[in-house]
DNA sequence: AAACGAATAGACCAAATGGTCCATCTCTTT
DNA sequence: AAAGAGATGGACCATTTGGTCTATTCGTTT
């Protein structure tokens, strides 16, 4: 969270973190935001041209903050078995706080209320840079490039479709499985 | 689609499959809804109490109608790797028509407002019912039971999985991925 | 032909929406 | 101390929101 007297354009964007994440982006308001940022709508106006154009630095941001998140964890865990379980033990974690609904990305994509093909543009960036982290990672330890990107592949697919199915049930064990989906798939040899 | 002069119960659901869809549940509104149904708002509130109940009854039909495209594709399948085929040449063939944004199940979940628990009650048991006839075909076919169980499993993680990364990304490469990784999983031995 | 329920049309409501504008206030830089 | 920039408070706007109510029309049964 950002400091408490932070600017309105700060607070604007903590309130849009929490909001966007939570409600999904379609049913956020303008007033809405101004209000849980204690804020004005001069001041939002001010900073942001519409509430696509917070929307978009919201995507960014998500996409920017996971990435760290993956880097962080990634310089933590001198194997991948480490790392797998760190990041879904802090997955469980936010979890247990009520903060975890499902990958943000996937959320934000998924309430959109405009088809504009802009979003994807982002949103595919973002993935592609989640990707790039944990492939560096991945080759660094095994020196396969191809390899490594596979795995990360199946990582986030293995994160994707367990994020999804805690969203659709509410049902902790999609944690337990994303390891042991995250672990096999690290398992698999390498193709030829 | 239902027929043109049906009642407004059938527009409005119809109305409500499409926008709900597209929109995300947090995204629509009773106004919305009935002008797109060509209804009026005394003949909404005389089928539904509100806006969430309509959206229930969505969810539920959904659940249904996706069921019967399961069961209706394993009826015709004798093969596995054939029901799979004909499952992602489906979702291509909607994907090629702009009628596939991703599992309407998943977006419904990711798309909602309010933190209801109810909700994810009712889509888990869509999401069981989903599990139930795939496992049961795929049982039909094997004999055994924990297996079967096992497959049905992977195969709706290879759908949420590539059906998220689609939603993302809308790069047409998930549905061939899908295909692969359902067919891989089909061909992992049973557990001991 | 009468009677029924359901569908339609639209008036009406308070509240909330996105958005613009301006006047004041506060903080920082000069 | 003065000046400028940004933050704030609030008035104001047209439109839209969810929701209620009444009156009229329509298609079926009886």
């Amino acid at each position: 969270m950002t400091e408490e007297n932070a600017g309105p354009r700060d607070r604007l964007l903590d309130a849009a973190r929490e909001l966007f994440y939570r409600q999904g982006p379609g049913a956020v308001g303008v007033n809405e935001l101004i209000e849980a940022s204690g804020t004005h709508k001069a001041s939002f106006y001010r900073h942001f041209a519409s509430r696509d154009a917070l929307a978009l630095e919201y995507l960014r941001e998500q996409g920017r903050s996971f990435r760290a998140l993956l880097t962080k964890l990634t310089a933590r865990a001198s194997h991948a078995t480490d790392f797998v379980h760190r990041w879904v033990s802090l997955l469980k974690k936010q979890e247990r706080r009520g903060e975890f609904l499902g990958c943000p990305l996937a959320r934000f994509m998924s309430g959109l209320a405009v088809e504009d093909p802009q979003w994807a543009v982002e949103s595919r960036a973002i993935l592609d840079s989640w990707h790039n982290v944990l492939a560096g990672y991945l080759q660094s330890l095994s020196g396969n490039r191809t390899h490594a990107e596979d795995q990360a592949r199946a990582l986030i697919k293995a994160y994707q479709a367990n994020a999804q199915l805690y969203a659709i049930t509410r049902d902790r064990r999609y944690f337990t499985e994303m390891e042991a989906d995250m672990l096999a798939a690290l398992e698999k040899p390498p193709r030829e």
